[in-house]
DNA sequence: TTTTGATGTTACCGAATAGTTACATACTTT
DNA sequence: AAAGTATGTAACTATTCGGTAACATCAAAA
């Protein structure tokens, strides 16, 4: 009764069931977005009643809780590099900041999840939202006291990179042209990367400069 | 038969008629936003058959391509000062920065449409498209212009600034901390603001150093 | 005055939505 | 083997959606 003993494999496993909803969850939000979802579109991909979402789920936001809770998708990139590395602190950012774009650009769920937190708030947006600020605010903080700036605000610059750069990726989706530079192509994001490598270089010795002084 | 010789004011006035489903668009648009947009919650808004919509517009997007040409957000923020202006470079560049920022964060309807322009894509929002990318290339290209670097990529640096507010903006609709600062606050967008300023000034001393070079 | 055309509304259609009820099937326990 | 319970589906309700057809109203032209 309690977990996995089942073996009948095909109809009547609660738990595959639950896991064939949630990932007809991402499809269907990979098709269309989360504009169109909704409870019959998730069931009918899932090729299984709907009357299930709501037995096993409560309703429709249950289950997407569960969906982004079942996607790590903005787990742990390059925090725990950051202050155990023996990189320099320079190429430290900038793998980071090139993980980033990378991780971001493969996973079009986390682009639309990312769409989604821009026009909706709600519990599950909210817990998406905790989690990455939490990520991201410890990460500036271990680069914060590794690295203290007197002249730029860390917090700022980190912030408009990181903004830009997913409004950039999340653009791309609609149009591959903002202002001239091809955002749909990969040759258009090495030109971005080479550009932050050269702002991190030029920051990172302002920096070490005004601490020596 | 021409324009405006009817004198009846209140019923069978075509324009007037054209101006208010314009209208209520745009209180619709700011009540919900463009994803809970459509015919039957425009036509109630304005207090009017929807049948008018499909007669004057022709459909949805026809409306909504009339509210936006009807809305002039996002044109001349500054594009006829640069080159004409007396103002040394650097305040020039923070001012346009400063007026971009006060305009996107006064402008929810605007905010919307980039938030529509993000998840979209149809001939309207490629209109949209089109004018922003005509007037920030134009503009970059008159600072490309005047002040050339060879070390630093203009476009992108002035694109990932951009880009940063748009995402900073746009998400402070849903949330008021990123990365520890107050997106939704004045306090938190001065603090952005004179950070890129800052970094104005650095950088435009490093192009002009090399210049001299 | 009568006719014509433009402006407007009401009422309807089929499809799709979220959510519920009733029933069927299969497995587990007694 | 029988009873009970968990898993599943089909069918139904009520609402809303985009879209259309039929009808009413008003103003200007014949």
């Amino acid at each position: 009764m309690s977990d996995l003993e089942n073996g009948t494999g095909g109809q009547h496993n609660r738990e595959q069931t639950q896991q064939n909803l949630i990932e007809a969850t991402g499809r269907v939000i990979l098709r269309n977005g989360f504009s169109a979802l909704g409870i019959n579109s998730i069931a009918s991909e899932a090729g299984v009643s709907k009357v299930l979402i709501y037995r096993y789920f409560g309703d429709l936001n249950g289950l997407l809780k569960a969906y982004v809770m079942s996607r790590d998708y903005l787990l742990s990139q390059g925090l725990d590099k950051l202050g155990n590395s023996e990189m320099p602190v320079a190429q430290l950012l900038k793998s980071v900041i090139s993980e980033q774009i990378r991780h971001l650009r493969s996973n079009p769920e986390l682009q639309e999840i990312l769409r989604w937190e821009l026009v909706v708030k709600n519990e599950v947006t909210d817990y998406v939202d905790q989690i990455r600020e939490q990520q991201s605010v410890a990460m500036l903080e271990k680069l914060k006291k590794q690295y203290p700036s007197a002249e730029f605000d860390v917090e700022v610059i980190a912030s408009l990179l990181s903004s830009g750069i997913y409004y950039l990726v999340l653009r791309s989706g609609t149009t591959s042209l903002f202002n001239n530079i091809n955002i749909a192509s990969d040759e258009g994001w090495s030109r971005i990367e080479k550009t932050i490598d050269s702002l991190i270089d030029l920051l990172l010795t302002l920096v070490m400069n005004g601490n020596k002084k």
